[in-house]
Order: structure tokens, then C-alpha cells, then sequence
DNA sequence: TCCTGTGAATGTGTTCACAGCA
DNA sequence: TGCTGTGAACACATTCACAGGA
């Protein structure tokens, strides 16, 4: 293992390969920071300190310190964290300064608002190939790109290296279109259908699920009024 | 306080009062185990194992128990818990045994696949109102309602006592909206729009976003092949 | 015997408090 | 002085291990 004491001598751009084994939490703050540095660097704030991104992400100082000193201590004491540089910094260990390359399978209407949605962000991830089986959508242009039937998806995925893909098929052939979608390479899957993907260990997947997010926040809805 | 030491006091059909303060992760989980419930009452089974759920939701059965004995110990030692039974309790606790009223804001391409897909299950939560600003979309039929415009929702959100709301809306609205829809008596909202909005501390704001689902997403993608 | 329910142990994440550097 | 970075304390969540009822 060379996780040894050479903690500064990797090439100083590519943060990448020290930052692995982040925690989930930690990953899913990222593209959080990620936003507000955004913001901040097209307001023209140089420096921001913790007390800043605590403000506008909502979340405390000290976990946003810690979090960041993960990524390898790029804050200056007394100062704060260099805004350009911190955004590289995390774009870089997420992997964003390459492209990353995503596919959509499923052009109804949420492909059709998710392309949309992509198309208007000028940012990696980026979509690239959009599949339906709909012979009425196939060939028509969305969000940048031409729909592609989805006998052309093994193909695609490995011609232009995706290993990210969001499905938004109906759940029924959420499955198999997951499962080819695996075997053409992806590694990475959003997953729009309603049902749990089985599929090899090394695949992450993230669920975005309708009922189950209206289910929760029922939780939350107070009693009805009393009387 | 009336949270001391009448445990069982509460009728017998309303577990609700007595399980409050469930953390945010068991929450989550919840509707987890209610689909696999469902898809288990479906295929006729009538009682169901701890080791079964985990089977079907990925989840360890010891956390699986866990969660459930929170809900007062419905289990049958040496057996395992009664579906229907179990199913209803769930339900009960998410509050899905009274109807959650929801309302939909935003009749684009995401909000016309949300209503469709709701429209297609016949289960709590259920969208029972759309609203849009677009003159062309008001007065259409969409997943059973007829989207009505904007003007109205404060006095919808009153008349059929929603709590819950999608904010389906381009980012550059969603606050306004937000706003309205708190002030006219919501509790709980389900954010598609790509900001944090900012609300008073009672409301539970849950939020789904495409771009920071495929950034995390980026942070597992393998390396690409080496050469 | 089987499977739930649960105390104890462990692991993980967050908060606190402050040392250390610009 | 101001803000980062970080050990230590704390809080929360999961896993283990097993007692106990059907």
C-alpha cells in the first residue's frame, strides 16, 4: 500500500488518486460545495471561508473544514480557501476536469426534461447519447443530441466511453436495459424506475424514486388540524 | 409532554401518535420496506421474515429488525411478521392510512411524467392537483387533473388541505414558489428545481437533482482504461 | 427449532475546542 | 486577530450475539 508518509509528493494537479475512500456523506456534499463555489466564483469572490459556504449550503463550518481538509488542506489559516482553486479541486476528485461522458436510455417525457435540463448547463457530467425504442422518436433531435434506437446502446456506450447512464424507462424493462447498459461498460447508473436493480457488486447505483421520496416526507406532514 | 409512560394505551389502530422521532435514515427506509411488502402481499404471501425483507431490499435483516421493533414489535417470535399486518402499521406510521393530499407545481416535461406516473399507482401520497403559469396548459387534463393556473394555488392548497408539494418549476421561480405554497399551509416539499431554498425551520424540504446525482455519481465511475 | 427483539460492541459521522499558522 | 486543520468528545447508526417466546 502506498498510503505511506508521501502525502505531498503526488503531482500537485492531480489530486485524484490520493482522494480515494471519501465517505458517501462526504461525496454527496461535494456537488453541494460544488454549487455555491460556483456561485461565488461568478459573483467574483476570491476567497471564501468555511463561515461563507456555511451560510449558503446550510450546513455547519466545522463539517465543511473537515471535509475539505480531506481533499489535502487547501485553505490558508486566518484566510480561507482560494475559490477558484478549492472548485478545481473538487471538480477534480470527483473526476469533472475529464470528461465524463453520460448516456440516457428512455426519451419520454422525464428523458426529455432531463436532456433539456442538461443541454441548458454547460458541465461535465454531460449527456451524449439518448436511446429510445420508439420508432416515432428515433432520429428526432433532444437536448443536443439524436435519439438513437436502443439496438445501438452496447455499441454507443463502449464508442464513447460511457460509464455513466441514467435509466428513465418504465420499470418493466428497467432490468434488462440496466443490465446491458452493465455489460457495455457502465460502471455508474441513475435510476429513475420504480424497483431495485440487481446487478454485479462493482456497479454504483444511485435511486431517484417518486413514491418512495412522497412516502417519506409524509412522515413530516403535521396531524391534520385537530378538530 | 404527554410522552410518558402510557405506551399502550394508545388505540390499538392508530401506532402513529406513539412513533414519533424516528431518525431520518429509518424514515427513508420505510417506504423501502413497503414496496417489497406490497409486492409480497401481491404474490399472496402472508408472512414475511426479517431474512426475506433483506433479501429483497438489500438491507441486513439485524437492521431490518431493528427498524420494525421501533414500530412496537409486531413480530411473532420463531415466525416472522403477518404482511398485511405489517404492511398497515408501515403505513399507518408514514401517515399513508389517511389520504396526503399533493400538489404538483410546474406542468413541463417533468411535471407531465410525474403526474403520469402518479396517476398509474393507486396509492397515498396522490397528486391531487397541477398548477403551470403557461395559458396553453391551463384548463388540459393531465394524470387525472386539470392544471390550473398559478393564481389558485394558495386557495387550493386551503380547500383540499395539501401539506405536501413537487416543486416542479424552473430554478429562477422555485423560491417564489416555494414561498407561496408555505404560506398557504404546506409542510413538506419534494424540490426538483436546482437551489436551495430557503423556508422557515418547520418545513422539511427534500430535494432531487440531476446534476448533483450524476457529480457524485462521477466520483465512483472507474478510472478510464489505463493506456 | 426458528426467528424476533434487544443489550452490548463496534463503527461512523458530527460537534467541540483549541493549537497553529498567515 | 482570524480562520484552518485536527484530536477528543460526543452522538448516532449498524452489527454482533444471544436470550426468549412461538
Amino acid at each position: 500500500m502506498s498510503e505511506s508518509a508521501d502525502q505531498q509528493v503526488a503531482s500537485s494537479r492531480t489530486v485524484n488518486e490520493r482522494v480515494r475512500h471519501l465517505s458517501a456523506l462526504t461525496v454527496k456534499r461535494m456537488p453541494v460545495y460544488l454549487r455555491a463555489l460556483n456561485e461565488m466564483s461568478a459573483a467574483g469572490v476570491e476567497v471564501v471561508s468555511s463561515a461563507d459556504l456555511a451560510r449558503s449550503t446550510g450546513l455547519t463550518s466545522e463539517q465543511i473544514r473537515k471535509d475539505l481538509a480531506m481533499l489535502g488542506g487547501f485553505g490558508t489559516r486566518g484566510v480561507g480557501y482560494r475559490t477558484d482553486a478549492l472548485r478545481t479541486t473538487i471538480r477534480d476528485v470527483l473526476g469533472l476536469e475529464r470528461e465524463v461522458a453520460v448516456g440516457l436510455v428512455g426519451a419520454g417525457h422525464l428523458g426529455t426534461a432531463l436532456a433539456r435540463y442538461n443541454e441548458s448547463r454547460r458541465q461535465q457530467p454531460r449527456i451524449v447519447a439518448i436511446f429510445d425504442v420508439d420508432p416515432a422518436k428515433i432520429g428526432q433531435r433532444l437536448g443536443g443530441c439524436v435519439v438513437q434506437p436502443m439496438a445501438l446502446v452496447a455499441d454507443c456506450v463502449q464508442r464513447l466511453r460511457i460509464r455513466l447512464a441514467i435509466i428513465a424507462v418504465p420499470a418493466r424493462v428497467a432490468q434488462e436495459v440496466a443490465e446491458i447498459l452493465v455489460q457495455a461498460g457502465c460502471d455508474a447508473l441513475l435510476n429513475f424506475a420504480p424497483l431495485r436493480l440487481s446487478l454485479a457488486d462493482g456497479v454504483r447505483v444511485h435511486n431517484v424514486d417518486l413514491a418512495m421520496e412522497l412516502e417519506a416526507l409524509a412522515y413530516y406532514v403535521r396531524e391534520p388540524d385537530p378538530v
